[in-house]
DNA sequence: ACAGTACTCGTACGTTGTACGAGTGTCAAG
DNA sequence: CTTGACACTCGTACAACGTACGAGTACTGT
């Protein structure tokens, strides 16, 4: 009768997105077998015909959230497309706190993940980088955005914990750490357009970085 | 009649050292409060006297960790100061490879986490920096240390579960991913000094780079 | 109508963190 | 020596987790 599966059929696709849900939510520690069967209005063992085990739901999560980014493309200025696709895995990753951390430590690399990396690979080349200088980069730029995402989402999951304001001041003693006194009062200043700014000061720090090695190195035509 | 504790007895330090030998030679999964408590030679809930929670637990285990990193120091040569610090912290995170993670989403911040920070934003501001650029040249080093090792370890630990050898080209079709295969013989060429080099690259782009800003505006003088 | 396939789910098991409270040893004061 | 307080150990028990197993149900093509 119904050629659209009814919603009480599950499906890998149903059961990807109300985990992604869940886990945007109330974050990937709420992401349990039967509360994810429960959201979907199911029996729990249901899910494991559309999903291996737990690895593989979150491999599949991970899939879906990498497949978001936006990937880098040939465009003449290679700097202000490897900032876009920079920024944008910044930011899809953000929206998905709990994805940074499985994206470094999960088991597996996925299929949008390998184009993600061959498209910034390409991007890398095409700009005339050797491959070894592509490879160095490479790691270099992923560095940075995982590093500086998944300290963005840590200390903001640290703070929620912590209560709504808690005098900075309170958790060290400004005598024995001046320097980190100054760093907290720096960091209270701004607010959002502050943190957007450091993840942009050190991508344009390895950008101007390798735009520096490259025209010291030219790589050689093919 | 015993002046030391007999070895019998339990005590933080006791239990911390045993849960960092447990994590770092079977991994992190396999500490267990069981069977930390095994190895101690004590039973399950001794432990829970010395220790708050398993949270405590971790935490402790990191404070010792970011205790064996090198603090930056006051040397005239600001680049070479936080390059010791910087390749310490990443040899020390790679003795303990699964330190990263906890380090990045763990709960709450350590005094000796503390010291190395303020350590760092010290060498920073000594050098000439301004408190914002400061600010900024700090996370930029922490991304890359923080999110090179953390991919590092990430792909030791995948290597390890796919075997010793297993053609790398069985992972992906070349056709359909043609620098990412490149990329792959790339990293097969050289072993470990490849990939030291990679991280002192890395570091050297931010390096340059923050050298480049200082000059550009440097800090006013206090 | 029937066989087969696709899908659902109730029950049950092993493992985990840890709350609870009863035990043991040591030591200072009476 | 007795007594009580304290520091420390640990056996039992429980809730929550991932998931193996197999019986149940619904849909499909013949």
């Amino acid at each position: 009768m119904s050629s659209v599966p009814k919603p009480s059929r599950l499906s890998r696709e149903r059961v990807l997105a109300a985990a992604i849900e869940i886990a945007d939510r109330d974050g990937i520690d709420a992401l349990t077998m039967r509360r994810l069967a429960e959201e979907l209005g199911a029996g729990a063992m249901s899910v494991y015909y559309h999903v291996a085990n737990k690895d593989d739901l979150l491999g599949g999560m991970v899939d879906l959230v990498v497949g978001e980014m936006e990937l880098a493309d040939g465009r003449p200025d290679w700097k202000e497309a490897l900032k876009r696709t920079a920024t944008s895995a910044h930011e899809v990753l953000l929206r998905h706190p709990w994805a940074t951390a499985l994206l470094l430590t999960g088991p597996g690399v996925s299929d949008a993940r390998l184009r993600y990396m061959d498209a910034m690979l390409g991007c890398l080349r095409g700009a005339g980088f050797s491959p070894e200088l592509t490879d160095l980069a490479y790691h270099a730029l992923d560095s940075h955005i995982m590093g500086f995402t998944l300290w963005l989402v840590g200390i903001s999951a640290g703070m929620e914990r912590l209560g709504p304001i808690s005098n900075v001041l309170d958790l060290f003693d400004p005598r024995e750490f001046p320097h980190l006194a100054e760093h907290a009062q720096q960091h209270l200043r701004e607010r959002q357009p502050g943190e957007q700014g450091a993840f942009e000061f050190g991508l344009d720090l390895v950008l101007d970085g390798l735009e520096r090695r490259l025209s010291a190195a030219p790589g050689a035509a093919p």
